[in-house]
DNA sequence: TGAGTCGTTGCAATCGATTGCAATATGGAA
DNA sequence: TTCCATATTGCAATCGATTGCAACGACTCA
């Protein structure tokens, strides 16, 4: 028996383990997978050999031959507003969601913030073959790129908005809906001169705008006065600081369009030394855990986060699994706070 | 000449695309990777051919073959304190920093949360052969498991504390000089019983505790009372407004173990009535981008989590390419702002 | 015209694990 | 004792791209 301590890690490789069990590579590979067609001695034998050694498998020959990664891409895709970052709250709250449910249930998480400056990003991620489905987080602008690969990729599901005749699965809650829940509630509290924070260029916070001008029109107070703010975290505060020198005295209430805004502008009305809601009522939108520890405590539109990043994972497996999955569209709720 | 349309993509792999271009697959592959070893026309003409197949090589088989990976991982190793989630805003600020260093320098991002339930936890994640490095955010309490790895496995860099004699690379801050900092700057602001917020089996915290505790000494004021206070953000506000109710009337200024905490803490001692402050002066820990947000804004003690995440990947990239890199503390500093 | 060069390209091995099929051994039945 | 069914194991092909080496052609120069 050779009973030289292995010196330097020798068994690197599935064919090294063989030679020291003395069978062929083929029967460890099976012993190490469990499967029943091995020797129940052989296998326990090497399997503590296995162990013994601290052999692990490479993943990348394993992948290349069986064809599954066990890897899920969570792509983040920064259409406009490029200088936004990926630490905001928002993608954070989701992707640690996401990555909870994924790790779960023994996949890897591939992280990518994406400026699709390519016209092929999304097909040169999915195509990548390092993937077995692709998480969204967001639409972005990029709607015709995304119809576009989910057309013949089945394992896509993206956080967003669907329209009718979308092919691709997409998992949300009903903007305008919300929107209009912030406005309602803010003219129940007898606001009359809405502002509403945030840019019109991102689908959702479009949406959420034309729901509170939804909401004044029914109530038959004036239009809201929409002031772009943008998502890039160490920009809001000064733009709002802009907004709110200009336009405080015209105003009696503010919709935000996200809790993030929302934060921010209380933050600004303290330094004008307004009071929050008998001054000016705020109104957030989301509902991130951030939203309960402000001072004071945001009253906002919850999108159920966790629900959806759940929602949007079992779509994605349903998919994977080669069955089909119906987009989802969750309805907003207004979580009333101290802040309107 | 063959004019029938490709009817779904059925140039897959390298060996089609050498069918349709009538070349070998060698040369396809030395053309795609520009290699001047092919004639110029014969490289443009594939390239073409490529893009107009939308071809992408497989970058399992890729990877297998060059055994590099282009991969990157991140772990989060949670061993105390299993319910802090990934959606902490330390580690969320913190990743999004890595990931677009990484993601700059054309590496992906893959995310790991862990809990080390297995003593071999890290064996298994650096000898996946999926990374080509690894980056811990936080040493958790798993300094044996990470020395160990570390001393045969170079391109692994932690985030966290170095002491004489330690294997790995790790890039931190001086987290005694930081709590001494906060204690010294209450003291100054005329506190006598400190409070600190904030559990000891983590080192960091330990460590700034020690700090407050050595401020504290030396300027012969009463040693600070210590309060537990958990992480999992869920549960912050409620541990904390149960210590409030119990040691308000003892304690007049607080030091909390983190920026989060110290958020908290100002939601609870708004609950109380108290001012910030006047009342009570606050100091947190971190200075995350929030501490710019709440109301009143955070004094706090700053780690540079952009410069210490760039130190990271920096190190990262040295080991990779086979140099040396030492271990980096950072000296905190005080930023004063409005709570202390 | 023949030898030597250079520039291109093809061939085949390789990365490491998986798996269908063939081969062997073992036991039981006839 | 012979034959077959069954349980294990080995062999070799495969996944798809990369790359060292050999081969081929054209061209130059003697």
């Amino acid at each position: 028996m050779t009973n030289a301590e292995p010196p330097s890690r020798p068994v690197r490789t599935l064919a090294d383990l063989a030679r020291v069990a003395g069978v062929s590579a083929g029967t460890v590979s099976r012993a190490l997978a469990d499967k029943s067609l091995v020797n129940p001695e052989t296998r326990q034998r090497i399997q503590a050999l296995a162990a013994e050694h601290g052999f692990r498998p490479n993943q990348m020959a394993r992948r290349l031959r069986t064809q599954k990664t066990g890897v899920i891409g969570v792509v983040v895709p920064l259409g406009h507003e490029r200088r936004q970052h990926l630490s905001d709250p928002f993608f954070m709250t989701m992707l640690g969601h996401l990555a909870d449910a994924l790790t779960e249930n023994g996949y890897d998480v591939m992280l990518s913030r994406i400026i699709p400056d390519a016209a092929d990003w999304l097909e040169r991620i999915v195509d990548s073959g390092m993937l077995d489905g692709v998480l969204l987080i967001g639409q972005s602008d990029q709607m015709e790129a995304i119809e576009r690969v989910a057309r013949r990729y089945r394992p896509l599901v993206a956080w967003g908005s669907s329209a009718p005749g979308q092919v691709h699965c997409a998992i949300g809650t009903e903007n305008v809906a919300g929107g209009q829940l912030a406005g309602e509630h803010l003219i129940a509290r007898g606001v009359r001169r809405i502002a509403f924070l945030g840019e019109l260029r991102a689908p959702e916070i479009r949406q959420r705008y034309d729901g509170v001008c939804a909401a004044a029109a029914a109530a038959g107070v004036p239009p809201p006065l929409q002031l772009d703010t943008h998502l890039a975290s160490d920009m809001v505060e000064q733009e709002i600081a802009r907004h709110m020198a200009r336009h405080l005295d015209r105003i009696d209430g503010i919709a935000a369009g996200s809790d993030v805004i929302a934060m921010a502008t209380l933050r600004v009305l303290a330094d004008h030394g307004m009071a929050v809601p008998s001054d000016v009522p705020v109104v957030g939108y989301d509902d991130l855990p951030l939203a309960l520890q402000t001072v004071p405590r945001l009253t906002t539109v919850k999108q159920d986060i966790a629900r959806g990043a759940k929602a949007m994972v079992d779509a994605l497996f349903a998919r994977i699994a080669g069955e089909d999955s119906p987009s989802v569209v969750m309805a907003p709720e207004l979580v009333v706070r101290d802040s309107a």
